[in-house]
DNA sequence: CTATAATTCGAACGAACGTTCGAATGAGAG
DNA sequence: CTCTCATTCGAACGTTCGTTCGAATTATAG
């Protein structure tokens, strides 16, 4: 019963190590293969013994540094949200105007998606694996999430006068960008910053807010409709 | 070797039993329960003992009905999938606007999802559970559903001489309508009839294809905004 | 150096996994 | 009734699961 506390994180004695303590390193890289891992089987299709070979380190040598495969699914899924909000808040911060707000959320959205691809697809596959408390506290982070964005929304519906469904219209909106974990394929789809541009189309067009041509951070002038460099397969 | 084909199906002697023969009923109640416990905990997740409780069958008279776990779960794919692109065909069939077409595919994908809830989280959830032959074959079932779309979307562009990429504008779509088996609330959202109308709505403006306001096959006149019945939450 | 704490791992635990087998039931045909 | 075949199940199989433990190894402080 104490004895499971006792691996709650031991001390460092040098904290002269650059980023985090050597404790801290490992469990990161720990934590990207697993990931990779969780990625191709799944959560419960993956085994301890799987993850242990992935990270080359004993099966027993992995207890060190989580107490259950269950915290380990939970330290990736908590990283990877915080961090995109994290990174989202940042980039809000210049933006007062609406709908460049909305593009800025989608792009941070799909940059990030496509950037941390398998970590990502953990997040939105692995959604309900985790029990009770480490359950719950995840939760709490993507409600979070999924405020920020409802928050933007309205902003955008008041300033525009329109009127529909929040909650309809943002989660249509995380469906969109949460699919392409399905079938997001480099070689043949555009990248991220271009996708956020048709995928942001589609939405403010199809929500009615019709802004005749303005991207948020890219190059090429104002294109606001689907480009033509994607064939259908 | 041998043996293990023999549980291919056996023969019953009157075939005088109204809907499918008494083993084919008793597969279809056990594919049932089966559906509900793949969507509760996952294909990997779901051990055969928790299917044979949910089916009040022992563990080894499962086995008399198909052939391993892995073949369930393909039964269970095969039969929503086929079910799901024979209704879209008949239905389709006598409409031949393009934008209407669109309008009743998203109908009646909708209206399945709705409907067969649990199934179409297994769908979409399990999609790469399967292995092999089975994978593949199921691969192939849910390519052909896609290509129907993606022909949809190119006899709409060709009418209203509009030009993006039917792969990404078909993969969007599935993402906003599929992604709803993470947060349906049926006390909360809207029917299967409203919310494709939303969605139709929204996708089809989106893509640059307006239309002021029809409806496929529901009552209340031509709003193709969406509608303020739900409250963000 | 020695002492102390951080880190790693081989071996094993009991439990649960998917699947098999042969015997026990059930029911309809002659 | 008997015979036959469809159906069910208890018990067990070999394997793999998540996790634990104590000893071995490595690194740092004094």
């Amino acid at each position: 019963m104490a004895s499971a506390a006792k691996l709650a994180r031991p001390r460092r004695r040098s904290p002269a190590v650059p980023n985090g303590s050597r404790f801290d390193r490992r469990l990161a890289k720990i934590l990207a293969h697993a990931t990779e891992v969780f990625c191709e089987k799944g959560y419960a299709g993956a085994s301890m013994r799987d993850l242990s070979r992935a990270s080359g380190m004993s099966l027993a040598g992995m207890y060190y540094y989580f107490e259950s495969k269950e915290r380990l699914l939970y330290l990736i899924q908590k990283h990877t949200f915080t961090t995109i909000i994290a990174r989202l808040r940042q980039r809000l911060e210049g933006v007062s105007d609406p709908e460049q707000r909305i593009r800025l959320f989608i792009l941070n959205h799909l940059e990030y998606f496509l950037a941390n691809q398998k970590a990502m697809k953990v997040l939105s596959h692995e959604d309900d694996a985790l029990k009770n408390g480490f359950g719950s506290e995840i939760a709490a982070v993507k409600r979070e999430y999924y405020r920020i964005c409802v928050g933007l929304m309205d902003e955008f519906k008041e300033v525009r006068r329109l009127e529909f469904s929040s909650r309809m219209a943002v989660l249509s909106l995380f469906g969109m960008m949460n699919w392409i974990y399905t079938w997001y394929n480099p070689r043949v789809d555009a990248d991220a910053g271009e996708l956020a541009g048709q995928m942001a189309g589609i939405f403010l067009r199809g929500v009615g807010g019709h802004s005749k041509g303005n991207r948020v951070r890219t190059g090429d002038g104002g294109r606001t409709n689907l480009g033509s460099s994607l064939r259908s397969e």
